[in-house]
DNA sequence: GCGCTCTACTAGCGCGCTCTAGTGATAGAG
DNA sequence: CTCTATCACTAGAGCGCGCTAGTAGAGCGC
């Protein structure tokens, strides 16, 4: 029975549920002002006296007014807003969201978050966005072909975290993963590893760069020889489906592993755990991102730094600098990882369970 | 009417970065007819003609028109919006989104997500989304005081996932806690445990009916003098950390454990097994949810399902139906919790490590 | 011819806001 | 006294769309 709406007679009519929204007209009646200054009341815009503009706000919060951004964006054309596309459920991305957030306010910007995931591709994802007017498109971890990067790089701002897209007129940020790999590896190398193996990200962002380092990395320290990618993606599947193919080798297995993220290596470490293997006495094991998970205390996993409020900063700047017309061309910030030691890391030591 | 635009007149091409986005008019003007006949393509609305309807979304097509969402709901006084406020870090919350969006999309609506984390409160969250215009909001185990959640109910439909509010005018869907419960400890007792502890969910959706029926099984069972509620919450940090306390009692630690959450599950069975104990063998675990993360097959834990897509269909119908004035009191839908079991759970049976 | 219905389309108001171009009112400068 | 400057505030035109009321024309029966 209650029917939203439709009729838009009798101005005293006592509504239902939810009795309309106070608009901007009620609050300049109930103030004794006009319209447009509360318009300019709320916009914190200049030529309204102290006095005024405290009355026009308690008066605002007694009605429970709250300005309609649907209204405020079409009147402006300005939608302040800014549109983040994630994978929801990814650890990495959870953490940048978090720091997006306040990033964005205190540059004067919303956030809309939008989700991929199996059911839902990027492209719809990023539609949704689109169809709510963001102004700029954060895009976190995008696997979407460079063509249609390339397309939507040309609507609005858009800034790609954690994958490069050269050639296109996109901002990226992302960490020199060569050199968060380097820092890996000469750590585990200095532990007195030779044996290193890689599991590979697959398509995910920034694995090509590491699998690419990780091999000059082991030239580099003479280790040619035991070079061992070993195919993956980015999650805990694929960390402990190749701890299982590990575990098969029994002493010949390698005594470290970087793993291609964080979400890979944690797959790992369960099933070598599980499998009654000291972890770093038996294998050492390397993450990527330090997200959340690392940071558990029961995991302590060392890992390679990706700061996702750094990340998050600059991708935010990014896309404001450019709505503000302050930069132009592409530009690539490239962010300095950080190798943080933990517990999953040691000597080569083996404990004699290696059969368990 | 001000003329279109100066120097930008090139019909076919892709709108270049900060050019006006086409509207209906541009679409109307090139397609030979009157907006209104446009807005009635668009809206799917009778009277228009097949090859006309075929013309405007060519042209549509043609220069990228896009409808304007924010311009839809401030004309049609109608959003089509519903938000959902989930927090960032939750796989049970991730699954759930995901089985919101095709379920929202299949009854005509699209949905904002809003984050809540420690650095943004439910309150914030909410705030974002009621700017937005949404017509109801569901919200994904909300901690929200019982007063603002009325509060919020007054003004629009609202579910709650994971949370009841009895006595106040807001929807709810959730699992019935103690079924799953009394499951899960039949399960284990059958399997042959009598020292059951549980880990707490704090104040966690649904833990205060998990503690209960917890208590209430044991007994049931004849078991109340193994009764032991550990004090937790539902993250991985106080699974870890209640593993270490059990642990530390080495054989007089209980056989056997129901977690608040799987996620506490998780970060018991890491330490457990770092610890080099056997599961099952040493201790059975079970956990609450059934996310994501049990199914991985290297967890391949045993726990309640609550089935995510259901809760999705649901509470996306219970909003639904109150914005088409289909229902009016406040309704509460219970769902059948299942218990799965999977490699954690199996009869006690000591493997001699207790103190490794 | 007339009225009637049905289909295909159009005119134009207004959703709640922003923003430009104003209006007075007061004050100091010449 | 007039002239300009500044401040506090207002009028009113849209922003892109939905939607109601309306029109034009075709078809049909009488």
């Amino acid at each position: 029975m209650p029917e939203p709406q439709g009729d838009t007679e009798a101005p005293g009519r006592p509504p239902r549920r939810g009795e309309r929204r106070p608009t901007m007209t009620d609050v300049a009646e109930r103030a004794g002002v006009s319209r447009a200054l509360v318009s300019l009341v709320f916009r914190d815009a200049p030529g309204a006296s102290r006095t005024t503009r405290e009355r026009v706000f308690q008066v605002a919060d007694e009605i429970g007014y709250r300005p309609d951004s649907a209204a405020r964006m079409l009147a402006s054309s300005r939608s302040k807003v800014l549109g983040v596309m994630l994978t929801v459920r990814n650890p990495f991305h959870a953490d940048m969201v978090e720091s997006i957030y306040p990033v964005a306010e205190q540059r004067g910007y919303e956030i809309l978050l939008s989700a991929a995931s199996p059911t839902r591709d990027e492209r719809k994802a990023v539609d949704a966005l689109l169809g709510h007017r963001c102004e700029g498109l954060l895009l976190l971890g995008p696997t979407l072909p460079t063509s249609y990067i390339a397309e939507l790089g040309a609507k609005l701002p858009v800034v790609s975290l954690g994958r490069r897209f050269p050639g296109v007129d996109v901002d990226a940020v992302h960490t020199a993963e060569a050199k968060g790999v380097r820092q890996a590896i000469a750590h585990l190398v200095e532990l007195g590893h030779r044996s290193i193996a890689h599991i590979d990200g697959g398509r995910g962002p920034g694995s090509a760069e590491r699998r690419k380092a990780y091999r000059e990395a082991m030239r580099k320290h003479g280790l040619a020889d035991y070079i061992r990618v070993l195919p993956g993606d980015q999650t805990e599947e694929s960390g402990s489906a190749t701890a299982k193919v590990l575990l098969a080798e029994g002493s010949a297995m390698p005594t470290a592993v970087l793993a291609g993220n964080d979400r890979c290596a944690l797959g790992l470490l369960d099933v070598v755990w599980r499998a009654g293997l000291q972890v770093p006495g038996d294998l050492s094991v390397v993450g990527y991102d330090d997200s959340h998970l690392a940071h558990l205390s029961h995991i302590d996993l060392s890992t390679v730094r990706q700061d996702p409020n750094r990340h998050a900063e600059l991708a935010v700047q990014c896309v404001v600098d450019r709505l503000d017309g302050v930069r132009d061309g592409a530009e690539e910030f490239v962010l300095e990882p950080k190798l943080v030691t933990r517990g999953t890391t040691g000597p080569p030591g083996r404990s004699g369970k290696m059969s368990a």
